[in-house]
DNA sequence: TGTACATCAGTGAACGCGCGTTCACTGATGTAC
DNA sequence: TGTACATCAGTGAACGCGCGTTCACTGATGTAC
């Protein structure tokens, strides 16, 4: 068993490596060859870890975009009010950002790879249970009535656009620089009504 | 001269097939082999108009790219005052969506890739130009003072997300059926102020 | 008008290369008796 | 405690394949005299 403790270095180590070079890269352009190296083994080893390149990058997304999605919908659980949650789904992205750029910017770049099989409304879809806070919020009267899926897009551009302003140099502070800003700009967007400020 | 008439069917064919194929699977996804057959050649003909896919791919690029740098630094040039440009932008964006919605897809895809090496100075650099609009707004007061890029990030992210929603099937319409929705959005995300409605 | 030559888009087979993946093997560790 | 066997992460050479690219050749068209 202590051979066995090591197992879930290298696969971290893996991840690690994979994840820097397909955010830099993209999957196609980073090899097997680098993954390993970058990682500290052979390409024969990587086998042991992970069954296939594709179940690779499939993990990474899955791990990382779920992980989004179960934090949106904790949000959701836990407060009530849409001034609440849109002020902790913004600390959220941008923790998430700031945690883990390289995964962030993968999700980001890789998801419309990665999501083209699952379903609109599978489960952990990020995109979806942002829409539900959303719809929550027309429902509520905190915000007008309109396309909940134009809504999502306008506050979700808000909070993306600047990670990857950050992420290419046009801005100089990660997202989370602008967590008051960010927030502001969704609210007065969305249009959000006097009562719930 | 006759048989030079077809030459420029030729480009555009593989132009065509490549932006498309671009566009779906990614400039690394979409083979030679494949780009030729969509066009109706074989691949040595191809290199008779290309001399390498970077080339292709490249030339793709700069000239959508270029073609919408140019058209904002047209409406910053032909407009004058905040309110008209900012509609002009976003008729210019969903108009450009709507006339070539895989060239669209594709510079939104690739800029990373392509601009890499291209400075942030660049003459022809179309978010270097929306800046200057942003600019401009705030040396004449028509919106608040503040980070330009950060401006610039989040008005872009109001027009580019229901783009990349409409084009993955989360919105039904494109950002043509949405420009007024659009334009409020980002008069109220960067505070336009009264005077400049 | 007719002949000879130049140009050039297109063909299709072939190339070398790097890729993802496989496989026989090694050696360290854990388990059974 | 010592021996025999099982497990399994890791090695490194090899594999077949599809890729981007090249090249000798073709045939239609344009130009010169």
């Amino acid at each position: 068993m202590s051979a066995a403790r090591g197992v879930h270095d290298t696969r971290r180590r893996i991840e690690t490596a994979a994840l820097g070079l397909f955010a830099a890269k993209g999957v196609d352009g980073a090899s097997i060859r680098e993954i390993a190296a970058g990682a500290g083994l052979t390409e024969g080893a990587l086998y042991r870890h992970f069954a296939s390149k594709e179940e690779l990058s499939r993990a990474l997304f899955i791990d990382r975009y779920g992980a989004l999605a179960r934090g949106i919908e904790t949000i959701r659980a836990e407060r009530s009010g849409f001034g609440d949650r849109l002020d902790a789904l913004v600390d959220f992205f941008a923790a998430s950002f700031d945690a883990d750029p390289a995964g962030f910017a993968y999700v980001l770049v890789s998801q419309h790879e990665h999501l083209r099989g699952l379903d609109k409304a599978a489960p952990e879809n990020a995109v979806a249970a942002l829409g539900r806070v959303f719809e929550d919020a027309m429902a509520a009267g905190d915000i007008p009535r309109g396309d909940v899926a134009l809504t999502t897009a306008l506050a979700l551009g808000l909070v993306v656009q600047p990670a990857i302003f950050f992420i290419y140099g046009r801005l100089a502070e990660p997202p989370s620089a602008h967590r008051a800003a960010i927030a502001g700009a969704i609210r007065r967007a969305v249009g959000v009504t006097d009562s719930a400020v």
